[in-house]
DNA sequence: ATACTGATTGCACACGTGTGCAATCGCAAC
DNA sequence: GTTGCGATTGCACACGTGTGCAATCAGTAT
């Protein structure tokens, strides 16, 4: 009565009522038709589906979410769309949920925690099944309003230290830095620093300690200044290029014949300030990255680094939410990177 | 009476009904209460709204969405969540979207056809108000499943040139181009190449229209060997770098001091085979990409290309959809690109 | 005192789907 | 013929929210 969708009519929209009244059954019979329901004849069901088919009928998801109490639905969180890094456990996200029948809603959080907690508030107004969030931000100023949502979370590359209580999936970042430090020490440098970037609290602990750790184990005493933490107050709004780009310099005053710095994005600024000052780069100076990001491979030299498997840790992500979300026990995990050697590495001059 | 929500009690979902049965009235006048109706007393309004507060209702978009037969959500679909171009395209849509207080479905349609279509229809199953499709190669094979779907369509940078019912922004693809090779002809190069891409039928037909508008115009007559589409077939799984450096010397043998790239990925291969058989760029061969991809700014030499406005491409999709969900005419729009400078581009030797 | 007005509230239905339970029917066993 | 059983179907409610309409109530004008 509400519109016309007879069978050979106009193509509107079709609901299990229409079809109903079309088929002269109940809407009851029609649900029962289409889900193949053994409650219902098969001769019966045959009918009604060719007809749902004619009328272009196709099912209302919100309905059946909100009937079901299940959306089929997950949010991510990302800080930036833009950054490669999370277009990739973007991408295995993607991968593992449309495998699964589950869409992917997706917003930014542009590195604010509140803006964060928002994204993650309106996530749960909309029901999503389960959230995922990339280098989340949220401390422990937030747990208030995340006791309120009852959904399970699952954490990619937490940056902060607190609120251990989600699931995480994680980079060994130790063990990458381990990686790059010991590639340089095989090499034969001694004279080693690092450029890390402190408004990256957690990771930049991590891969600092990994780098403390391999000189420790071979007898040798960093200069302190060989260490360059640049304060979160430094930084501001500066790109992590130009960050490399300025804070180079100091490092090479200090002495050292190879630099292992935070990311590649660090590491390419610190590759342009060497083209800018004519250094020979690996012949005079050694620089390792942290990520693979796209541009490391294309650069002049192309960076030695170390390659994160973002792509995996999204899919990883996504399979402990699968988890979490049949009831099954989520848990914890914590991925292996791979040292990739190019050409902006090299035994030190003398 | 279904699960405990009282006010001190455990905080659960709560819904409006449970809020009514704490506060003494029925759910309508809470619902009007939390919807700032004028037709509910202004005391009950206040005491109902510190209720809600207290017992962490968190407003249900689902049902909301059934009821309103409006989601407030809109669906992307992207043919790569990898390609930095639809990753600022994204970010664009995601801006808009996200000051609209509209959420968004991501769904990568990996350049197949059928599987476009059939994340269309989840989202429309899913009943989003639009979808924004990026790239997209629907035929008029897919016109009547199209048909089905009643919801409103952009498109940004559609790759076929049927479906012209979509409401289209994109990118003055000529214009790009007579930027590209207008640049080279006014540094001084007569024998121009141009590479293409054969499996992006739109804008490499209207790429090389531009590249030949204006050798034409210069009253040149461009040598037939001097343009190289690469077909499709020949293409198959290669990544666009992998073309650049393996189609560049058939260019070479032709005799051009200058080539325009179909985009900056072709470019950075053709630059890979410059830099591998020694051929200094820009001294003996000049090169102009296309897109202005986050790569071109690092690799050695920086490259010139013709920036597209991506972000601003996403935006102005949604501002589009805005429109027509708005019920406002819809229209199409074709955005300006702008020429790129830097090292890549040099007059030629002589 | 009565009627009218405006403010406030609840009832009942709608959105589209799924499902427990009862009802109906046909058929076979006693 | 009655009972029982399985197959098939419809009724009615649920999910959570929003809203037209009627009902109730208090206050004011007549």
């Amino acid at each position: 009565m509400t519109r016309a969708c007879e069978p050979g009519g106009p193509v509107g929209r079709a609901s299990i009522k229409d079809i109903a009244q079309a088929a002269g059954v109940s809407h009851s019979t029609v649900s029962r038709a289409l889900n193949d329901s053994t409650l219902v004849n098969e001769s019966t069901r045959e009918r009604i589906k060719a007809l749902a088919l004619e009328m272009g009928y196709i099912p209302n998801a919100v309905a059946r979410s909100l009937k079901a109490q299940r959306s089929g639905t997950v949010g991510l969180v990302v800080t930036s769309l833009t950054d490669p890094f999370f277009a990739d456990v973007m991408a295995g996200v993607d991968e593992i949920a449309g495998r699964a029948g589950l869409s992917m809603f997706v917003a930014a959080s542009h590195n604010d925690p509140d803006r964060e907690m928002e994204v993650i508030e309106t996530f749960h107004r909309r029901r999503v099944d389960g959230v995922i969030v990339a280098a989340s931000r949220l401390s422990n100023r937030y747990r208030e309003r995340l006791e309120r949502i009852h959904v399970p979370i699952v954490v990619v590359n937490q940056h902060t230290e607190e609120n251990p209580e989600f699931h995480a999936v994680a980079l060994d970042e130790v063990g990458g830095a381990r990686l790059a430090v010991g590639h340089l020490l095989e090499v034969g440098h001694r004279r080693i620093g690092y450029l890390g970037l402190g408004n990256r609290q957690r990771s930049n602990r991590l891969r600092l300690g990994g780098y403390r750790d391999v000189l420790r184990r071979a007898d040798l005493v960093p200069d302190p200044a060989w260490a360059l933490i640049v304060p979160e107050s430094e930084i501001g709004e500066q790109d992590d290029t130009e960050i490399g780009e300025s804070r180079l310099p100091d490092l090479l005053e200090a002495g050292v014949t190879a630099v292992f710095c935070y990311n590649d994005r660090v590491a390419v600024g610190a590759l342009q300030t060497c083209r800018a000052h004519g250094i020979a780069v690996p012949g005079e100076l050694s620089l390792v990255g942290f990520d693979d990001i796209d541009v490391a491979r294309w650069v002049d030299p192309p960076l030695t680094t170390v390659r994160q498997p973002r792509a995996e840790m999204g899919r990883t992500a996504m399979s402990v939410m699968l988890d979490l979300l049949e009831e099954r026990p989520g848990h914890d995990c914590m991925l292996a990177p791979e040292l990739v050697v190019r050409a902006s590495t090299a035994p030190p001059r003398r």
